[in-house]
RNA sequence: GCCGCUAUAGCUCAGCCGUGGUAGAGCAGCUGACUUGUAAUCAGCAGGUCCCGAGUUCGACUCUUGGUGGCGGCACCA
């Protein structure tokens, strides 16, 4: 006689043991329809799993997140049946639920098309109106992989030879399709409401690129048509601030055939990479970086020695002159260690913070390359810190100030941290690992944000801290990295001497707030679809005049503004108000200041944003203030500042 | 690098298959008129080695094939 406790707290008690359907239908034949799954105690289950004992229970429906983690993938089932109706000789692999939708891998003899993806999207549909019951059963390994390959499903085969011991493994039918699978899935194929298969693409069987090549189908699938739209939409909207658009209609940046991956910079993104750079170079004196430069060509022996080219090789660009190899450099790591050794360093001079932005080529593979975010010629807004074992834990918290504080300045308020520790394949002692990772946890810990553990991804020459922020978007850039080396100051020969007069090894810190220039303006780009705050518009104002009449007020408004430090330019082209205005809005500058006959007399000027707000006329002082505040926010959003006020 | 798709004017894109006969639009540019008050003034002109190479053909932007770049994924990312 289970006694049923529901998530708002009611109790209902049945006389024998009932499934989930049959306690959604108990609640209302509402929630009896549009139940997906249920949660008993926490776990997600079937609609048919019947309880038999005192419990907690959720009904889940679409409205649920994980409702619709189970109706995708229950979509993901879906597709294969339609894809194996199709294509009979189609092999199933896996369909395993991601952001937002799900895929399923196929093996097939030929990739599928578009016009495929319209005729399995309209048998998913007619499966759907069949309104097949999915049913789950269990069976032995031994059965399951005899049923598999009599349906020559080889791959499905492999993976249940590929589960270990014999444990009990779950099946889910519907009709004619059946697969092996965990579950829980919908209680029937009518449940769908709004799914759309989205794109092919090829992917190795098991994520291994020694692997054959499987064909993807992309889905997404939604509670109803309404978020089905809604997500159509956002994927429009990530189109319109793709940086690769925005680069080109903004004059940011271009690329070319003769230098793939490598961006040439136009002078208004040149601008704004130099702007970010200047802030760079005065953030990191205000916490005691000695900024450096090191050679682009360094001969090919130190990246013998740095284990760089053992490694890398494949991937670094080299250059022969004068009967030696030299590379391009792919890295700025082995070059800081150069100087660093430079005469003779004691314990005095550490932490020794040495930084650079430097210039890095690397022969990246054709198909990785994406716009700015992935580019083989790029600048790292590097940095080394040369330290002891001691000053870890100091160090990173400093670098933590700093990345903290040049986020919140470009307007990222969401940041994620992942502290990746020792893998299996490393060099030091435990001891000294122990050391280097409660340094980190300590100084990840001293934020008082959450943070995720990545057991075992760290490098094998120390652990690391990644650091991430979240778009307007939602979407995770990776940019920031503190990584401790106990390895390469030993590989390259940098020493100290210690209090006791003996040499030691410095521990490096590697670290990166930006990661790449190059990165960090496409994601800043994308952000803001565009739409650079004041501080970073390559443009800030623009003077308009209505006609010549008012052409020589213009000039000098803009020389004036020019003085004053601002990034003004003029239009004087005999065109009417209304275009100038649209194209300079269309070009995102801040400030369209407008001149006519009424401001020359008044000494005035008409302010317009971008935004298409009227500020009114002021005069010239009124609008230096103005552009001086607006300019001096960076890009921080209002409630930071405020906390920052407040505290 | 792998799978698929793709490349036409400065930009955005038609035309290309069925049916091979060397291309068209809008915007931008130039010239002229208009001197204009907050998101597109009008008219005219000019603009193309149809990504590169080879093949088929009397003839290739179009078909076949080999490159290169780009796009969507996968793999990789010091």
């Amino acid at each position: 006689m289970p006694k049923v406790t529901l998530p708002d707290g009611s109790v209902r008690e049945f006389d024998q043991a009932v499934s989930i359907a049959d306690i959604a239908a108990n609640i209302g034949a509402g929630l009896a329809k549009a139940a997906l799954a249920g949660r008993v105690n926490g776990v997600l289950v079937d609609t048919s799993h019947v309880v038999t004992e005192d419990s907690e229970v959720a009904i889940v429906t679409e409205r649920d997140e994980d409702g619709l983690e189970v109706l995708r993938h229950s979509c993901a089932h879906l597709m294969a049946q339609a894809v194996q109706r199709l294509f009979p000789k189609a092999q199933v692999t896996i369909g395993p639920v991601i952001e937002d939708g799900f895929f399923y891998d196929f093996a097939f003899e030929r990739p599928f098309t578009p016009e495929d993806l319209e005729a399995i999207e309209k048998v998913m549909n007619d499966i759907v109106k069949e309104d097949l019951t999915v049913e789950r059963s269990v069976m032995s390994r031994d059965d399951a992989v005899k049923l598999f390959e009599s349906m020559g499903e080889a791959y499905k085969v492999e993976i249940l030879k590929s589960i270990p011991g014999d444990e009990e493994l779950s099946f889910y039918k519907q009709g004619d399709f059946i697969d092996l699978c965990r579950g829980p899935h919908v209680p029937s194929t009518g449940k769908f409401k709004a799914f759309k298969l989205t794109s092919v693409a090829g992917a190795y069987w098991r994520g291994d690129a020694n692997n054959e090549m499987l064909q993807r189908i992309y889905g997404t699938a939604w509670g109803d048509k309404k978020d089905l739209k809604l997500y159509l939409q956002r994927l429009e909207e990530a189109e319109k601030r793709d940086h690769r658009k925005l680069g080109k209609q903004l004059e940011l940046f271009h690329f070319q055939e003769e230098a793939p991956g490598m961006p040439f910079w136009h002078p208004k993104g040149w601008t704004l990479y130099q702007t970010i750079q200047e802030y760079m170079k005065k953030k990191q004196q205000n916490h005691d970086y000695l900024e450096i430069r090191t050679p682009q060509l360094v001969d090919y022996s130190l990246w013998e020695k740095s284990g760089h080219a053992a490694k890398f090789a494949d991937e670094m660009f080299s250059v022969e002159s004068d009967n030696r190899m030299y590379a391009i450099k792919p890295m700025n790591c082995p070059c800081h260690v150069q100087v660093f050794n430079q005469g003779l360093k004691s314990y005095r001079d550490l932490p020794m913070r040495l930084a650079e932005f430097g210039s890095c080529h690397r022969y990246e593979p054709s198909g990785s390359m994406h716009g700015l975010m992935r580019v083989r010629s790029f600048v790292q807004d590097d940095g080394h810190i040369f330290c002891t074992e001691d000053q870890i834990q100091s160090e990173v918290a400093d670098f933590m100030d700093l990345l903290f504080e040049v986020y919140r300045d470009f307007g990222f308020d969401d940041i994620i941290l992942r502290l990746s520790t020792r893998p299996e394949k490393r060099v030091g002692s435990d001891e000294l690992w122990d050391k280097a990772e409660q340094s980190l946890k300590d100084a990840l810990n001293a934020t008082g944000l959450p943070w995720e553990l990545l057991p075992g991804e760290g490098a094998f020459y120390g652990p690391k801290i990644e650091y991430s922020l979240k778009d307007c978007m939602g979407r995770i850039q990776q940019c920031g990295t503190i990584q401790v080396d106990f390895f390469t100051p030993g590989r390259l020969g940098a020493t100290y001497v210690a209090e006791d007069s003996s040499r030691k090894e410095p521990v490096m810190l590697h670290r990166a707030v930006l990661g790449s220039f190059e990165r960090f303006i496409g994601v800043l780009i994308e952000h803001y679809g565009g739409v650079m705050p004041t501080w970073l518009a390559p443009v800030q104002a623009v003077v308009l005049n209505i006609t010549d009449k008012q052409a020589e007020y213009c000039t000098n408004l803009k020389e004036s503004l020019k003085n004053k430090g601002f990034r003004a330019i003029s239009d004087l082209r005999n065109e009417k108000i209304g275009f100038k205005i649209r194209e300079h809005t269309l070009q995102k500058v801040p400030y369209l200041l407008v001149v006519g006959d009424k401001e020359v007399e008044s000494g005035t000027v008409a302010v317009r944003t971008r935004g298409g707000e009227d500020l009114g006329t002021m005069t010239f002082d009124d609008l230096c203030e103005h552009l001086s505040q607006d300019v001096a926010r960076l890009g921080r959003s209002p409630d930071t500042s405020a906390k920052q006020a407040d505290s």
